[in-house]
DNA sequence: TCCATAATGATAATGATTATCAATATCTGG
DNA sequence: CCAGATATTGATAATCATTATCATTATGGA
């Protein structure tokens, strides 16, 4: 948290109450997607008449300095998560039936990065994106 | 063009003049990613006063019978491509710089889905983007 | 050819996001 | 610790892509 809001002050960004509630909401729900609306309505139970257009700039901002990870799940809005620092890659397991968005680990694309550093490419990040039923939907189905 | 009319036919919707423009456009730029704004002024070109709406509820229509792949690459806007028959998987290069889009074809994730499966996952479709500099825009940097 | 109905174009409506602006809060330097 | 420069805020209007509405027109099977 401290070392984040270092980050901000080192960016010319000061300290709010408002950002500060945001990124707590962010904190404490670690590992999830969250959007600009849902933001709004977590930090609201700390800063109850904060409005949307500071959510929208301060995760804007956050996203900006990497504090946080914005995507889209092939939906009409945004999400954003928390970035573990240095992470540069993104593998969800998108499930077709509930939703549920799994993180994912792993190393499976080293190999191809290389090859296409090796053609000249300079790889800045990338996206896994898997659709599936997950165990318990497959179930059902 | 004739097997995807055959699908359109099959799915109970009709051959119209601005369907089969947009068909066109589509044939005519196979690789490219437009949006319905880009097709749109295509479309026009056969079709002078197609409107915007027509060509959204095709493009839409399309997609759900699989002659068009739609994605979203970090813009606002929707992207549709002719996707070869059968191929469920896209993999992107999207160039930071330049925007230019690569296709690329790789078998990597076969082992990778393969492990999901082992875990009781039924992968459905994958997306893979690569954010980097392509190689001219490298060597401008 | 006729006719049920699918499709169209124009446009209003929607939903997410961004821009505007006057009022307010933050933080640095004295 | 205070003042003042300026970054931030909330409210709201504006924008942009997409979707819904609806009266009119076109399609294709009988």
């Amino acid at each position: 948290m401290d070392k984040i809001k270092d980050k901000l002050k080192n960016s010319n960004y000061r300290i709010t109450g408002q950002r500060s509630a945001i990124l707590e909401v962010m904190m404490d729900n670690r590992g999830k997607h969250l959007s600009a609306e849902e933001v709004l309505a977590e930090a609201r139970k700390t800063v109850p008449n904060i409005g949307i257009a500071t959510v929208y700039r301060t995760l804007e901002k956050l996203a900006s300095i990497e504090v946080l990870y914005k995507t889209r799940f092939d939906e009409g809005c945004y999400r954003y998560e928390l970035s573990d620092e240095g992470i540069h890659q993104h593998h969800h397991i998108i499930c077709l039936e509930c939703g549920q968005i799994t993180e994912m680990e792993d190393d499976f694309l080293n190999t191809l990065e290389q090859q296409l550093e090796d053609r000249g490419y300079q790889i800045i990040d990338h996206e896994l994106k898997i659709y599936a039923y997950c165990p318990s939907c497959r179930k059902k189905v």
